[in-house]
DNA sequence: TAGCCTGATGTCAGTGACTGTCATCAGTGT
DNA sequence: ACACTGATGACAGTCACTGACATCAGGCTA
C-alpha cells in the first residue's frame, strides 16, 4: 500500500514491492494470487462479517431488514479506521483494474448475502433481488460518506440510503429534500 | 468469439486471434485495448439506448419508471440474438477477468443512467440509486432468463423482477410465491 | 503526372506480470 | 543423526501489452 500510494498503482513493480519487505518475487506471487489482490485481503473478513449478520437478524425481519442490517455492521467495521478505508480507496478508484477487482469482490458479497437469506428461507429470486440491492445501496452510501469527507457514520449514511431506497423505488418522486 | 469458444478465453492468445483475422498482434492491439475488450464491442451502443430511453419516459415517469422503461429497451434489443447473447454470456461467466470487465461495464451504464435522470432533474442520492438499483435488478433478471433457456422473454422477465423488488423492498415478506 | 500527406498496417525490440520446476534450507518429530 | 514438511530462492519461459520506426496504399495538390 505505501509503494501504491507514493507512485501509483501501475508504476510500481511487483519486484518493487517484493524488495521492500524483503521477499522475492516468486514469493510474493505465492501469498497473492495476483498483484491487485494484496488490497483486497479483508474481504473474505467482510464477507464471513456480512453472513453472519443476516443469520443474526431476528426471525421477524424481512429480507431487507436483515440485509440492512449486515451492511450496518460491515459499515460500522470500516467506519473504525476511516483514514485507511479512504487510503484505499484512492488507491483502488485511481486504477481501472482495481476497480474491476473491487466490483467482483462486491458481486462476491452479493452472491454470499443472497446465500445467507436462502439460508432464512427466502425463495430465491428475492434474495438475489434483496442481496444485489443492497450492495447497490452500499456502493451510493459509501461513494457519499467518501466524497463528505466521513462526517456523518458510514452507519448513518447507509441507513438515510436504505429509506431513500425505499422511497426512489415506492413511486414517491425523489423530491429536493434527498439531497446531502 | 469463435476461439474463445473453441479452447476457452485463457487458452487462446492474442497471437492465434490475429493470425484467424489475417492481422498482426500489433494491429489487434491498434483496434481492440486488451484482449478482453473484443467482447464488449456492444456496450457503447447499449449505453446509449439506455441513456435515450431515459430520457424519453414521459414526464409523469417515476425514476424508477424511467430506470425500467430504459432496461426494458435494452432487453428487448438482447432478446432480439437470444443464441448470440447466451453465447457470449457462457464465455464471460466461464472466466473471472472477463466477468471483472463485464461488471464494470454494467457500473459504466449505471453511472451513464444516473447522469440521465440526473438530466431529468432527479436529484443526486436518489439518481444514483435508482441507477444501480436497476442494474441489480437487471442482472438478477439476466441470470434467470439464461438460466431458463430464454423461454419467457427478457423483457417479460424483467418487468417481473421490477414487480419483486418493490415487493421486497417495501417490507412485503418475500412469499413462495416468488418462486420462478 | 509527380510529389506529398495521411491513416492503417507490419516489424522489432522491450517491459513486466505470472507460472512451472527444481534446489535449498529451517524447523520438527523420531 | 535422520527423514519429512513447508516455505523460500533461483531460473527459465510464456504471453499480454507498448513504443518506435518503416512501409505502403489512396487521395489531394501543384
Amino acid at each position: 500500500m505505501e509503494l501504491y500510494a507514493e507512485q501509483g498503482f501501475e508504476q510500481t513493480t511487483v519486484a518493487e514491492i517484493a524488495a521492500r519487505a524483503g521477499l522475492t518475487e516468486r514469493t510474493f506471487f505465492r501469498h497473492y494470487a495476483d498483484k491487485r489482490e494484496v488490497l483486497f485481503y479483508g474481504t473474505e473478513m467482510m464477507q464471513h462479517l456480512l453472513v453472519e449478520a443476516v443469520a443474526a437478524a431476528p426471525a421477524s425481519a424481512t429480507a431487507m431488514d436483515a440485509v440492512g442490517a449486515a451492511f450496518q455492521a460491515a459499515g460500522a467495521m470500516l467506519q473504525e479506521n476511516p483514514e485507511r478505508v479512504r487510503l484505499r480507496d484512492s488507491i483502488v478508484s485511481a486504477n481501472a483494474e482495481l476497480r474491476e477487482r473491487e466490483l467482483i469482490k462486491l458481486a462476491a458479497l452479493a452472491a454470499a448475502v443472497a446465500g445467507a437469506l436462502r439460508d432464512r428461507g427466502i425463495p430465491e429470486p428475492a434474495a438475489s433481488l434483496a442481496a444485489e440491492t443492497g450492495v447497490a445501496v452500499f456502493k451510493v452510501a459509501f461513494a457519499r460518506w467518501v466524497s463528505e469527507a466521513c462526517q456523518p457514520d458510514l452507519p448513518a449514511i447507509l441507513r438515510q440510503s436504505m429509506a431513500q431506497l425505499k422511497d426512489v423505488v415506492t413511486d414517491r418522486l425523489a423530491s429536493p429534500a434527498y439531497r446531502s
